[in-house]
DNA sequence: ATGGATGCAAATGATTTGCATGAAG
DNA sequence: CTTCATGCAAATCATTTGCATCCAT
């Protein structure tokens, strides 16, 4: 009888024989922390989730190259000076909402894009896809904010 | 009389007093650099368009910075290695499309955000941007690329 | 005058790369 | 056994920063 761990292995070797790339220990790794983690991470913070310390950074560098270009990853530009990862397969298209001031993370579910990608194609573009990310103040930074200001009204 | 290079100056004059910053050469020159390039550009473009050319990369990195913190231009992520930018005022909120073959951009003007970001304001975001690129296939190398591909079957 | 902007040079830091070794198929 | 992935170290390159000087106000 297999454990969720050995059920998730096979399917991430499916994944990685299905692209005719080898199963090694440091991708099967990367897989498994980019699944438990819900929102996108950075390449430091995947490396430093990694239980097996001697792999390299330049591995989890060339590992999420490379999964970028099979699309096994999406890569996300928060506008600050880390690009972020996550996980394409298993999870339906949506973007994110990052609060400006604590960095929390939402999902936003609801995409409206479909009729702005035909009138592109209409205009000759083909394979058309997009980027899109939300900034904001998240409820919790804008009650501090407001609290402060109230306090540095004395 | 007035010509159009001292009206536009005057009208960058405003803008960075508007703001409570100083009137200098690079930044006169780099606000009409912006407003006369139609497309977003990175930073080396800017400084290889300037022709005062004792103006420092390290002073176009700082102008840019600035102005970009002060919503004078919009920094945009197309993907690549450079950060690009495009003057804010005096065009609409639009968009862009990326040929991910030869580069060309496209804007695209229609803007179909605003239910989604008053959804996230119910949500207690407030303050919500938004950051959204196209990427895709140009017309024009579509046809190349099918060109080459019936070369190719001789 | 004087605080801020610039040029110059050096530092920073994320990302990439060359190469020898080890592991996957 | 042969191709490809990895570890290690060094290189790369966009971007930032320290400091002396210059200039806008």
């Amino acid at each position: 009888m297999q454990n969720n761990a050995d059920l998730e292995k096979e399917e991430f070797k499916v994944i990685l024989l299905s692209h005719n790339q080898r199963v090694t220990a440091p991708r099967l790794e990367i897989l498994s922390i980019l699944k438990s983690n819900k929102k996108p991470m950075t390449i430091s913070q995947i490396h430093s989730e990694m239980k097996d310390k001697k792999t390299d950074l330049a591995t989890v560098y060339r590992t999420l190259n490379l999964f970028t270009d099979l699309r096994i990853v999406s890569e996300i530009d928060f506008k600050d000076e880390f690009k972020r990862y996550e996980l394409i397969f298993d999870r339906h298209h949506h973007h994110h909402i990052v609060c400006r001031s604590c960095g929390r993370v939402d999902n936003v579910e609801a995409c409206v894009l479909g009729e702005l990608e035909k009138m592109l194609q209409r205009k000759g573009y083909t394979e058309v896809t997009h980027s899109l990310e939300f900034f904001g103040i998240c409820e919790e930074c804008r009650r501090v904010s407001v609290s402060q200001n109230l306090n540095n009204q004395n």
